[in-house]
DNA sequence: ACTTTTTTGATAGTATTACTATTATACAGG
DNA sequence: CCTGTATAATAGTAATACTATCAAAAAAGT
């Protein structure tokens, strides 16, 4: 990845005004990634946030309509960026079922920071990804979101990788539900193996991501290469 | 399953007072299933559960700490009820393959309601499990309600199940992490199926939960069954 | 039937959250 | 220097998430 500087864009308006493009509102989105990851959603409220600035609630009222928006953009903002890492990481590629394999290496190995978005605490956001994106679309008001388009950018990416299954075996019946099934497992195992380890194999010390893209690609191998045969 | 009434106990206290015990705390369980269903847990409130039980907030308070407290009550009996369905569904089948693919029917299938716990809306519960379920460990309180034993009846069900996967293969290496991933894997597929269709195979239309069962068995025996290669 | 304990309802009150509105000031561009 | 935009300061409201107290009602024990 480059030195130069990213801007990832979103295609909808989780926001009121871009916080791009003010000082305050990139400070917003700074500070609030990591007073998310170290309150949880639960407990951040725009008032905490806005004695961290040094500024008001009214002033970030602005720009999010309420602190479910706020994480609404950054979980964008990640999945975006993770497209594009996916991209770029498996671009030149030739052969399929290594793409497959870097594409899940990626997923599972994005909570390191990047130079190339400073403004953005890639790795506190990761966390906040494991822990609260789920929340984005677990609501009575799913359906209304998904018809302002708050979620194309996780359905982008689970595309992108699904298409990449089908390079492998285009037969395979179910490449989107097997991607959505294993970006969540993503989150999930990582979670489980620091908090709940008896619910998985992969253990709490170090080199944890990359034992959870092992159990990743075997799962996934397993399924796509499986001559289809009813249990 | 028999007629007689089932008496799920749990193993912890996520109440303050057994609501079994009581007929307000019967009501208490049996309303604020509905109401959960109904508004979703964010803007369910004791005070709007009071409203519907011509009762008043301090009295549910009697019962459970919180909200939070209360759902993890609802979820954890859905676990533990599930965890003796999957037992009493598979008793006596001696062949591994069927039993673990039985087990997948019943964790995908369990929203339909069971005579033997009357006052328990067993379809509405499961909606809330599928909606809510994973809001109840990701919090920053999970370590604190995982020592109190808040996860026992899901843990005590995934590892019924990885047994089971032991069974078909003692040399599959993931067994817990595979299951965990289904049990969580089988709630997302349902809920995008009927809310983010682009995100699975599966269709929103009827036997649903048994495109899913389908799905899920090839999963699992495909990665029970493969030898172990890396991709 | 009487007493004691438990359970519930009624009422009140607090701190915090999730906002909205208004106005004044700072500051940046033309 | 003027003008619009961005921000800060202040104030206020409705709802949420509780806690406390006390009396009435119901249940249980003797």
């Amino acid at each position: 990845m480059s030195k130069t500087s990213i801007k990832i864009n979103l295609t909808h308006k989780a926001y009121l005004r871009d916080p791009e493009s003010t000082e305050l509102g990139r400070r917003i989105i700074k500070e609030s990634i990591i007073l998310i990851d170290e309150l949880g959603f639960e407990q951040f409220t725009f008032r905490k946030l806005a004695t961290v600035l040094g500024s008001t609630e009214a002033s970030i009222y602005r720009y999010f309509e309420n602190k479910h928006k706020l994480l609404v953009y950054l979980v964008s903002w990640h999945w975006a960026w993770l497209d594009y890492s996916v991209l770029f990481q498996t671009n030149n590629m030739p052969d399929p079922r290594l793409r497959l394999s870097r594409a899940i290496d990626v997923i599972t190995t994005s909570g390191t920071d990047d130079p190339a978005t400073a403004h953005v605490n890639e790795s506190a956001l990761y966390r906040i990804v494991i822990a609260e994106a789920s929340k984005v679309y677990l609501t009575k008001e799913v359906d209304m979101d998904n018809k302002d388009g708050y979620f194309l950018e996780y359905k982008r990416l689970c595309h992108h990788i699904a298409e990449m299954v089908l390079d492998v075996n285009p037969n395979y019946p179910y490449p989107h539900a097997l991607i959505s099934t294993i970006m969540e497992a993503a989150h999930q195992q990582l979670f489980f193996a620091q908090h709940l380890p008896s619910l998985t194999e992969i253990k709490g010390t170090q080199r944890r991501p990359e034992e959870a893209a092992a159990f990743l690609k075997h799962l996934v191998f397993a399924a796509v290469d499986q001559n289809y045969k009813a249990a």
